[in-house]
DNA sequence: TTTAAACTGTTGCAATATACAACTATTGTA
DNA sequence: TACAATAGTTGTATATTGCAACAGTTTAAA
């Protein structure tokens, strides 16, 4: 892999990177933060999910989580439910209202990816989407290997 | 553009902005901070630039910046240095020190490069970097035109 | 020329996000 | 039963950030 190939991709995905921010930012105000967004699309995700594994699953403490969710709780979002048969855990899962809001932030979401992919014909985008699948794969496994 | 695509986009383009989240926590560890590696990198590229300038660039407030910036000085990574044609402003560029951690900084990021895209063909990745860079000025755009 | 406006950066203050450690409660195990 | 492991919460501290107010400097206007 040449050496200029390699600066330019890295000068490239810092542009995304900001780019990616400043749209995940705006695209999340719909009167919740970035972490609360996050948060519940990670638990729409998975339906029902513990704190533990939302914490797992988005590499935050579970103290950090507990917070959040503590907040999504008080603007009515999303649920804590104590299973019977394992009283120390906390299920947390969407309300109507925190569905609502996933629908939008992903209707934002998909509205930009629209876009942003005007330009690309099919046959771009099909490769790009596989190309991107990949490199996204071989990331996490980068991190789970270190 | 197809709904089922533009969804698989979605999920793919959340986990890779993840995974590039932690991967860029990680690579800025050379005992500064992600604020810090992000405001050096941008005065790397910049040569010489004002704290006005810095805040445009990185979307963010000039305060936030000013503050980082006084961190960056603390620790001798750049030098403020106020120009004698207009004493309002402060020129901020980097120290030895700071082009060391820029260059150690990059050589993290560029080893995590080649690591993820060692399975691509060639061709794949003369594609891939086309269309990405493509979708990043498409993005761009977007932005200035909202 | 004096005054007002625009600019550049810094500081005060508040909000948010986060981690670590200590703690409580519950469940599992020796 | 006593001890260890698990799950979540709370106390505390730190970092990042933005807005508003401010101070100094330069430019424009009267």
């Amino acid at each position: 892999m040449k050496k200029a190939y390699i600066q330019n991709f890295r000068e490239i995905l810092r542009v995304f990177d900001q780019e990616l921010f400043l749209q995940n930012n705006a695209s999340c105000c719909n009167g919740i933060s970035l972490a609360q967004c996050i948060t519940l699309l990670e638990i729409e995700k998975n339906s029902e999910i513990s704190v533990s594994d939302l914490a797992k699953n988005l590499s935050l403490d579970k103290s950090t989580v507990s917070r959040t969710v503590d907040g999504l709780v008080n603007i009515n979002m999303v649920n804590r439910v104590i299973p019977k048969e394992n009283r120390r855990m906390a299920l947390i899962n969407l309300t109507g209202s925190g569905r609502q809001v996933c629908s939008s932030i992903n209707y934002t979401n998909d509205s930009y990816i629209r876009e942003v992919l005007n330009d690309f014909t099919d046959e771009e985008r099909e490769e790009f989407l596989s190309l991107f699948k990949k490199l996204a794969s071989n990331m996490a496994a980068y991190r789970g290997k270190k």
